[in-house]
RNA sequence: GGUCCGGUAGUUCAGUUGGUUAGAAUAUCGCCCUGUCACGGCGAGGGUCGCGAGUUCGAGUCUCGUCCGGACCGCCA
């Protein structure tokens, strides 16, 4: 047996108890005449302690020649300390070292493995193992595991059945761009990596099935960003013989136990609804972060026709009311308009008019507005003194996702994007289709078997732009957490949908002939939702980047930087899946 | 496909207008230290300034190219 107790379980019930322990050297502090070493594993910190003339000179010296992350097993006796450390959960006791085995020497390790590393983020990347050893990312790693197997438990009592589908599938042309992986004993054809397992679990309600849930690895090539990977985990659901108000209140009731079980955060309330248009015109977002108010205001009405042509010109004129910001000064406000001019928003230009105390206005276009002018824009934008109203003209979607950016960007210069708040926001309604404009057709805005809305099946056919259709979203703190729709059931309405997104009746087959003859044999009506699993463990630690959720992952490149992937296969390899490479364009 | 930021000691960074032998902190190593826990004291070693061209009497510093990392836009049903 390597060890009686962990590291971190030691108390001072255990003082006097004979015990061994094996873990890694975080510290040493050698006092010369006495000296001590920080032991380290999964469950805490422990103090050896060695004094001469108390323990013999071969522990001593055994303890001299360790350095950091040497694993070492130690026996000795628990003591109570001298000097205790409130810090530590194990700070009232230490161990008197009696027996020093080195169980394995380590290289000096390339950055400091503590709290607050000393190691940028390519150097942890490239040592993740070294990098995992740290608590913070321990913590992280805990914190995921203990979600997934909340998940587990809770769709467990709602009589959810876990099912695996493969992985190796079938390419399809909606959506992202497939991973494929060529197939050796089907020469020239290739498997697919399932952006999402959808067609599968909708067979499974056709098998009846009819409460499905899966923790899943799902994949894109797509490019990457801070919350995005190549390879990433949903927690992918459906249900049958529900309508949306059935699926909604059992994943909210799932996000709830999560946050209950995993966060001791409790939400009393039922979580508040918006409709996609109504989360655009008030925040140009389909995921808005609701923690803070901050709402669009249309100034249309007060901007316009008082011959300042940038806003005449304009379909649409937006405010913000930044709550006590009046004194920002020039530099500051300048600063916010070279922000909004960065080519990633495009904004011309920003206008801005303080509140001031006196009750006065100050505005970039006093030229154009006096102080009665702007004294409506005030009471339009509820702006009181103190108060500064900055504005965005232009054209309705281009300025509302610039004002958007915008109000996140004050949000967090106002510091009111507090990590621990926690604000869910169903958004429903969202639009069935949307306009592509580089291949001049229709996509499918959720996926291709999402139900259009009862009440907009005239408009199919007359204006498919305008139908809504029967998808939701989870949105918190203006990360999208997951989301999805009511199925189409019906072979018909299926066709329909497949003839809108440009599909011929051959290709419709083709690509989905299997789900189109599943739903003849008695296709119960369904619907579900997938949660993305990384993006909702990062959110409930507050924090904005999925990797550190993440034992081993990608950089914005796609490249994990520890196993040098991805990687040039031998030509053997490629002879034998019938592969050969093109040379890279330059 | 595009935009922006970065690359200097093991690590995190500083490095002035282009000018002497490129610095600090930390880590490492050595010596001292009996109550440390960010231990302390004294000392030492440690640099192809990402790479390649160019400008210049002279380049860490300026220009161009390239590679790598990060953030973002496009993209991601």
């Amino acid at each position: 047996m390597y060890r009686s107790h962990t590291c971190g379980e030691l108390r001072s019930s255990h003082i006097g108890e004979t015990v061994k322990i094996a873990g890694w050297v975080q510290t040493i502090r050698d006092k010369g005449n006495i000296i001590w070493i920080d032991m380290r594993d999964r469950y805490g910190i422990v103090q050896i302690v060695a004094e001469k003339g108390v323990v013999t000179d071969e522990v001593i010296a055994q303890l001299k020649d360790l350095g950091r992350e040497f694993v070492v097993q130690i026996a000795g006796e628990v003591i109570e300390r001298y000097q205790k450390n409130p810090e530590l959960p194990t700070g009232d006791i230490e161990i008197k070292a009696t027996e020093v085995v080195l169980l394995n020497a380590s290289l000096v390790p390339p950055f400091t493995i503590e709290d607050q590393t000393d190691g940028g983020e390519e150097l942890r990347m490239k040592y993740r193992y070294l990098d995992l050893r740290r608590n913070p990312v321990q913590d992280k790693l805990k914190l995921r595991h203990k979600v997934s197997l909340e998940t587990r438990k809770y769709l467990d009592t709602v009589d959810f059945m876990e099912v695996e589908t493969p992985y190796l599938i079938k390419s399809t042309p909606e959506g992202a761009r497939d991973f494929v992986v060529p197939s050796r004993m089907n020469p020239g054809q290739f498997y697919a990596l399932p952006q999402s397992p959808q067609t599968f679990k909708q067979l499974l309600m056709v098998s009846g099935y009819d409460r499905y849930y899966q923790i899943v690895k799902c994949f894109r090539d797509e490019d990457l960003r801070a919350d995005r990977q190549p390879e990433f985990t949903q927690i992918d659901c459906e249900m049958a013989f529900v309508e949306q108000e059935d699926v909604l209140n059992t994943f909210e009731g799932l996000i709830k136990h999560l946050f209950k079980t995993c966060r001791n955060h409790e939400f009393t309330e039922d979580f508040p609804r918006m409709t996609y248009a109504e989360a655009m015109e008030r925040y140009g977002s389909d995921k808005p972060d609701i923690r803070f108010g901050m709402e669009f205001v249309n100034l249309n009405a007060v901007a316009q026709n008082k011959g300042f042509g940038v806003f005449d010109d304009a379909e649409l004129v937006l405010g913000i009311t930044v709550k006590g910001a009046a004194e920002y000064t020039r530099k500051q406000l300048d600063a916010l308009i070279n922000w909004v001019k960065r080519p990633q928003i495009g904004a011309k230009g920003m206008i801005y008019s303080k509140c001031n105390e006196d009750g006065t206005f100050k505005s970039s276009v006093d030229k154009f507005f006096d102080q009665a002018a702007l004294a409506e824009w005030a009471k339009v934008a509820q702006a009181e003194k103190g108060d500064l109203i900055l504005v965005l003209s232009g054209d309705t979607d281009t300025v509302r996702s610039q004002m958007n950016e915008l109000r996140l960007h004050m949000g967090t210069e106002q510091g009111l994007r507090d990590p621990n708040v926690f604000a869910p926001l169903w958004v429903l309604d969202f639009p069935l289709l949307e306009w592509d404009e580089e291949s001049q057709r229709y996509h499918a805005m959720h996926h291709p078997f999402t139900s259009p809305k009862k009440e907009d099946f005239d408009l199919i056919d007359t204006d498919p732009g305008k139908v809504r259709a029967n998808a939701y979203d989870l949105a918190m703190n203006g990360v999208e957490l997951g989301g999805g729709s009511i199925r189409i059931h019906d072979k018909k309405l299926q066709g329909r949908m497949f003839e809108l997104l440009g599909f011929t009746d051959e290709e419709a087959k083709e690509q989905f002939g299997f789900l189109m003859n599943a739903f003849e044999y008695g296709a119960p009506p369904h619907g579900g939702l997938a949660f993305g699993f990384d993006r909702l463990v990062a959110t409930m630690g507050g924090s904005d980047s999925i990797r550190d959720y993440i034992a081993f992952p990608k950089n914005n490149n796609g490249r994990d930087v520890m196993i040098n992937s991805p990687s040039p296969l031998a030509n053997e390899q490629l002879t034998e899946l019938y592969l050969d490479t093109l040379p890279v364009e330059k």
